[in-house]
DNA sequence: TTTTACTTGACAATTTGTACCAACTGCAAT
DNA sequence: ATTGCAGTTGGTACAAATTGTCAAGTAAAA
């Protein structure tokens, strides 16, 4: 008999299946085995942990690969990318708190000041052993710019 | 006359000489000239960005200055980095909205589901013309791990 | 099976970020 | 104003992260 873990796992397979079919990909093993050693850890690996991971089992996968295939789970919605698409490093000379819209088509960051968002805090018991010092909300989605064109894949 | 824009302008630039000094730090023309160029803009900019921006009036700026000083700021508070701190990317299975706590001294990820924080949305008339899809919180702090020992200066 | 479009692997190239060290420069104390 | 020095910078080299290219391989539909 399986555990809900062990359930959910194959559930998150099927998932998976269904996903790529209906975006007309192949599901190649190494698609598999990237999916299975993404969902089965919970500490958001990078891309050379998750390639570490896969070598063991897939013998010659190539790190081009995990980095494309990656990306292409981003696409489909079955994994997501923390911190920005670009993850390369942006600053800011504004140390007030205040938030993020990050547009996913152009990649451009524009500032939100919203008090109503600026006094967030964790309900008590849900926060793992850990110290707040401050927080940041990244808002998702499309720019005006970006909406007015049509999509330029990638 | 000073407008607005300039007087906001110069109490920054009084900012950074204020606060490097009772940090103990020089305020070189580098310094400066970086710091301008980033609170002169908005669009949070990349390193290489700032570097194009001051090239053109300090002549013979090192990129290396740059990454230096840059990373100064975010250490006296003066400026903050956009995304994770070591800029690489991180990815996750679930999908489902959900927040991350970010410690500062290790880089660890964790997660944080907490339903009363997954309804949020901006005050009507607070955001850019901007269609938001989803969002995410980072909270950025200290793990227990991290708290127990002291912080190795690296 | 066979076909074909989609994928992958290998490697090159680029981009991003860090280490190191000799030369330089704010700035505090003459 | 001059001097001395700790703190900074520039440049090169290096390491790490990511992307581009293309021939060869493979999933999946016919």
């Amino acid at each position: 008999m399986k555990n809900d873990l062990q359930r959910s796992y194959d559930l998150k397979r099927k998932e998976l299946e269904t996903v790529c079919r209906s975006n007309g990909l192949a599901l190649t093993i190494q698609r598999r085995a990237i999916f299975d050693a993404l969902a089965s850890r919970t500490d958001h690996p990078t891309v050379d942990q998750v390639y570490e991971d896969i070598s063991e089992k897939l013998k010659g996968v190539s790190r081009t690969t995990v980095y494309r295939v990656l990306e292409t789970f981003v696409s489909i919605g079955v994994a997501t990318k923390i911190s920005n698409p670009e993850s390369k490093a942006r600053f800011d000379a504004d140390t007030k708190r205040h938030h993020h819209l990050t547009c996913i088509a152009c990649g451009k960051v524009l500032d939100l000041h919203d008090p109503t968002l600026d006094n967030l805090v964790p309900r008590e018991g849900k926060i793992p052993d850990f110290d707040i010092l401050d927080y940041s909300i990244t808002f998702t989605g499309i720019c005006s710019g970006c909406r007015k064109k049509p999509l330029n894949k990638h």
